[in-house]
DNA sequence: GCGCTTTACGTAAACGTTTACGTGTTCCGT
DNA sequence: ACGGAACACGTAAACGTTTACGTAAAGCGC
């Protein structure tokens, strides 16, 4: 097998302690000692063994990450951050693909907990009682990113949903826009589903326009398919619409794609405005006008935090709302420009 | 901290191997005292520790995965598929974002050494020396998916990417297409780079179409930007060029972007066709024909391969093609059509 | 030169498992 | 009734580290 700190004690003549000491940096030896031992695991390749070390420090220096489908564009936006800034903070990162049905998540995090890992990101799902009960039994740090959670105090990083939706309604209204639909997420979505829809209704009574059912759809998921099936209903039940906010880049770039089919040019006349800034969003024509998430940076941030708390460096639970930014591009055109 | 072993045999009135033994399903014990510890394990709330299991048994039941850059479209479902596999296997995937530049990749090796994962899956990456130096230090098994070793015997999970360009290519011929352009990758690049050039190249010259340097533009990556940059200079190097096979999706999609900035219209005065697959082909406007490949399939099965390598199922090294298929869509007409 | 601190190590226990081996009891065949 | 196999456990070593503690030598002030 590899070689071990008890042979590279041999090949150098000293005690297994005294190699951990050089090993770690720990005071303690000679110039004299301290060279002959790094040759010694030159020759000999010796790599310290992070198992054995992780079982007497009760630290594995590894993080879980737990997303709904990791191949999604928002979480792989996400888990990009976090890997970095674990891997900054000398952290490995073990990725758990939690789909949505709640079964899995439990699984997963038995397994984390067996490996005990020293930390959690949780991700985009609601943080049920079962879930916070784990949490609390292993012991360990816990952040959310892009998730909150109504009845835990956990920290998060996440953008201000509410305000992301109402500026983005209130963008189309600058432009003139004054019959504007939206094409919502789910009812049952205390995260990414109420408080967008709350947002863009209070935009609207802000600066009196009409609200009503009519103005918006719900959705199961916040997927292209969603909003590609969503632009007929919206438009059946607002046929004047001149402008949407989807509460997703996919959801808008489906609906634009509806627009097509239906041969209603985009943004002459109808403009979309999306949520999240994926990378589609600028890759689809015309370049999608969306609600900027600093997904990346979200991620790295929670990584971040996860990382403090870990150390114990931060004691107080610190959530943060990151900025976003309206990102302006092609899809949303200016009525008072006619 | 957490219950141990020895404090569920303590609470049992039985000894740590009898514990052990239960817990792992041997034999050795009477039904009565399983039951006791049974009850002991539920009432502590043990679970045992994988660190401890991991050094004695020297497996870790973890496998590490490199990818470049873990946020593309195109790792992230391979991704997907991966975990997928790891985790039926009872295998933690660990995943390490490795961008281009190598001084990273061998970072990570070192790292997952340390952390003795079982195995690895490398992607996409070409295989250099010094990788496969630590790759037998750790003498673990290793899977490259879409990705092959020119100079190295590894297991590898990829399509047949001449075969790919090649039908592609005829494809567009086989649609009427006479002067058909190409936005390539590079020609440093052994596996994605010069397989499609050639399939591409070879396809024309079996159809007695002309060929020559100005038919194909080559480019750094594969992103977006390259797609959308290369079009106007494929269009001045072929002026009369009906259709285009692009080596990426994500370059497809930034032609498509640059011809829609130039008012010419997809598909009727040109046709483009993708290579991979990627979820946005479905998204774009016209949605985009392409080559497809099973990323989450390709994923899946590297990962069942590994695992069957790792538990020793399969000794000899299993290399897999996998079936490609041309994905119609919107994006190429039919010139015989008109 | 005596006692003191400091330095440079070595010894051994501990982390939580698995498992080879040992031991006492039961049970069966003859 | 006796030898031995089968069974149900327990004991202890091992995995590769870290670290508290011990100790011998060196250095230093007086």
């Amino acid at each position: 097998m590899n070689p071990t700190i008890k042979d590279v004690a041999k090949q150098a003549n000293v005690s297994i302690a005294t190699v951990s000491r050089i090993v770690n940096g720990l005071p303690g030896y000679s110039e004299d000692t301290k060279k002959k031992v790094q040759e010694a695991i030159e020759t000999l390749g010796y790599q310290p063994n992070a198992i054995a070390r992780g079982l007497i420090n009760k630290r594995t220096q590894t993080i879980g990450v737990l997303f709904p489908e990791v191949s999604g564009m928002l979480s792989s936006e996400v888990l990009e951050g976090v890997e970095n800034a674990a891997h900054d903070g000398g952290f490995s990162v073990i990725v758990c693909n939690t789909t949505s049905s709640g079964k899995r998540t439990v699984k997963y995090l038995r397994l984390l907990q067996e490996k005990r890992v020293d930390g959690i990101i949780f991700a985009s799902e609601d943080v049920k009682e079962e879930y916070y009960k784990i949490f609390q039994e292993m012991k360990v740090p816990v952040v959310l990113v892009s998730t909150a959670s109504s009845n835990y105090n956990l920290p998060f990083v996440r953008v201000n949903d509410y305000e992301g939706a109402f500026q983005a309604t209130e963008y189309l209204i600058n432009k003139g826009h004054k019959q504007i639909g939206m094409i919502g997420g789910s009812k049952q979505d205390p995260i990414a589903g109420v408080p967008r829809m709350k947002g863009f209704e209070e935009a609207l009574q802000k600066h009196n326009l009409a609200f009503s059912e009519d103005h918006v759809t719900t959705n199961e998921g916040y997927r292209f398919q969603n909003g590609k099936e969503s632009l007929p209903v919206l438009l059946k039940q607002l046929p004047n619409m001149t402008a949407l906010f989807a509460a997703s880049d996919e959801m808008a770039i489906g609906a634009m794609s509806a627009a097509h089919q239906l041969g209603i040019k985009v943004p002459e006349e109808l403009s979309i405005i999306g949520y999240d800034n994926l990378k589609i969003a600028e890759m689809c024509y015309p370049a999608l006008t969306t609600v900027s998430q600093p997904l990346k940076d979200m991620g790295q941030t929670a990584g971040e935090i996860l990382v403090k708390l870990i150390k114990g460096e931060e004691k107080e639970v610190e959530s943060r709302y990151m900025p976003f930014t309206i990102t302006e591009r092609q899809s949303v055109c200016d009525l008072q420009d006619k």
